[in-house]
DNA sequence: CTCACTCGGATAGAAGTC
DNA sequence: GACTTCTATCCGAGTGAG
């Protein structure tokens, strides 16, 4: 019954992008050969993964919608053509070596050789929201040929609704791409609701782990640690920790990616799944400077042996700015500042502050008080004066952040603070590069994206680590000028700046991997836009217009890794 | 339940540019 | 004077902790 592999390979290669449909019956048969493959997909590949939920507590088509966890499930197949063809393709160097034979590159081969002897992979809820996207990823793009890219991976799948939907919803390329990821789904899950009334078998409650739910909108919720001090700070020792990566997420190239921590419910649970299931590194920068920046990290790089900057940032408000002591009421006990944001306090907030303060007695009344506090909180007013709370000069978060003084001087004073809010704390992000430096010791090669006023950069540099190249993606003219006027006066590498990830295609890519070698270290935070609480108009989650260049992100990191393996 | 916190956005009017 | 750019001033909800 099942189907000689040179056949499906062989098929799959012919049908190439000609025929989407015949193309995803392909790649549902290749996986339902992969769905009875315990002993090739059952071994745990990672550390760090969160658990996983197994299948006997997962699959419940018929029950998807409800809470009832008695359901059925899909027995394992007694499908014996099937365990013949899997056994056959038990060993790993028989089936590079057939994979070869058929013209496939060895790194090629290997790939997706990982990829379908990954335990999520391997289960049945391989097209659906749960399996890992990057997993699906490779292997679509390698049954269709490694150098497609994801935009024509996404077209040759699903071409009618790629454009109907563009048309009637306006959507970017990554939010169809999205889609198209939750209409596999779709249609996996139809076809194997259909096999499970055939192959049913009843097991008993006990249930464990979330369920996505059907509209692709994951609620799986990620618990933010506390003290969120990542997976170690200065200062801050926890019990040991060694994370084994996934192989598919080791470098090279390293990578490190950034978002806010405080997403809304199932973001980051998202992102993860996309970034190789590794586990998100949960930073509030107040444990290492003056200010709050509730921050998720995402990279593959060493977590042993790192070191901060040094001196070390000021941790506390008086100590960052300590003429502040001198009107500082005593009724206010902060000594943080709350996260760093993009909009500063309007006049009419600092002037009605003073003048309720000026119209009561010393010390004022509770309710006025609690009031002024409020407001201090929210707008992260400093004491300047008496009575007067005022917003924090562009100046004065540059050095909180760990910019160079005057990092962004000539750009206007609303474009400085929005920059700055969109930032990296250098002294946060050093940490975790830092264990860079004993690795690189002729400099690194980056790809940088997002990169805002240089955030990363200016890390790397503090650390003393030499860039030999930094290709920069930064959409903000001004932002690129500040990273080119600190450049030309700090740096002795080459600089290439581009405007635009959407534009940062494959061959580009293969370009500069071609013309410097490769890339050491993949850098960036996607746009939060959608993500941060104080949106108050458009916080849509990981698909809304901004948060969605995520995406882009991923496919770049990707394009990246596979340009970097055919070298 | 209350409370605290949040890499923001839309708009009108001012200011600058041609 | 038309147009663009900049600036000030408004605008709650989602989430989690207690």
């Amino acid at each position: 019954m099942g189907f000689p592999k040179e056949m499906v390979v062989r098929s799959i290669k012919e049908i190439g992008h000609s025929d989407a449909e015949a193309l995803l019956e392909l790649l549902l048969t290749y996986k339902a050969l992969g769905d009875d493959d315990d002993a090739v997909g059952n071994h745990s590949t990672s550390g760090c993964n969160p658990p996983i939920v197994e299948d006997n507590d997962d699959l419940d088509f018929e029950n998807w919608n409800d809470d009832d966890d008695t359901g059925g499930r899909v027995s394992s197949s007694d499908d014996s053509g099937y365990e013949e063809f899997l056994r056959e393709m038990s060993d790993k160097d028989e089936k590079i070596n057939s994979l070869r034979d058929m013209g496939f590159s060895e790194d090629e081969a290997n790939m997706a050789i990982t990829i379908c002897g990954m335990p999520l992979f391997d289960r049945h809820s391989f097209f659906m929201e749960k399996a890992p996207p990057y997993a699906i990823y490779f292997c679509l793009k390698f049954f269709l040929g490694v150098d497609a890219d994801l935009s024509v991976l996404v077209d040759s799948i699903s071409a009618s609704q790629v454009t109907e939907v563009c048309h009637s919803r306006n959507l970017s390329d990554h939010q169809v791409t999205a889609r198209c990821f939750d209409s596999f789904g779709g249609r996996k899950r139809a076809r194997l609701i259909e096999e499970s009334k055939k192959k049913r078998k009843r097991y008993g409650g006990g249930a464990q782990g979330k369920r996505p739910s059907l509209d692709g909108s994951d609620e799986e919720s990620m618990p933010l640690p506390k003290p969120m001090v990542g997976f170690n700070l200065p200062g801050y020792r926890g019990p040991s920790m060694t994370r084994v990566l996934p192989e598919l997420a080791t470098g090279p190239p390293y990578f490190y990616y950034e978002n806010v921590a405080r997403a809304p419910k199932g973001v980051w649970a998202k992102i993860t799944r996309f970034l190789f299931d590794i586990q998100p590194e949960f930073v509030d920068s107040l444990h290492l400077c003056a200010a709050a920046r509730k921050r998720g990290y995402i990279h593959n790089l060493p977590t042993e042996n790192r070191s901060p900057l040094l001196p070390l940032p000021p941790k506390t408000i008086f100590e960052a700015f300590p003429h502040y002591k001198k009107w500082w009421p005593s009724w206010d006990q902060r000594t943080h500042l709350n996260c760093l944001q993009t909009c500063m306090a309007p006049a009419t907030v600092t002037e009605r502050i003073q003048q309720k303060l000026s119209s009561s007695g010393n010390p004022p009344p509770q309710s006025v008080q609690k009031y002024v506090r409020h407001e201090c909180s929210k707008w992260n007013l400093v004491w300047v004066g008496k009575d007067k709370a005022a917003p924090l000069e562009p100046h004065e978060m540059e050095y909180l952040l760990g910019f160079p003084k005057d990092h962004k001087r000539g750009v206007g004073k609303t474009q400085r603070y929005k920059s700055l809010g969109n930032s990296f704390q250098v002294d946060t992000v050093a940490y975790h590069l830092s264990v860079l430096r004993g690795m690189f010791p002729n400099g690194v090669r980056v790809l940088s994206l997002f990169t805002g006023i240089g955030g990363g950069e200016v890390a790397l540099h503090k650390l003393g680590i030499h860039m030999r190249v930094v290709v920069s993606v930064e959409i903000g003219e001004a932002n690129r000028q500040i990273l080119r006027s600190w450049w030309d006066q700090t740096q002795t590498g080459t600089l290439i700046e581009i405007a635009d990830v959407k534009s940062l295609k494959d061959d580009e890519i293969a370009t500069y991997v071609r013309r410097f070698g490769g890339f050491d270290l993949v850098i960036g935070g996607s746009p939060c836009n959608n993500l941060a609480g104080s949106n108050r108009h458009h916080r849509d989650g990981l698909e809304g217009e901004h948060s969605s260049l995520f995406y882009d992100y991923f496919r770049i990191l990707n394009s990246v890794k596979s340009a970097m393996a055919n070298m």
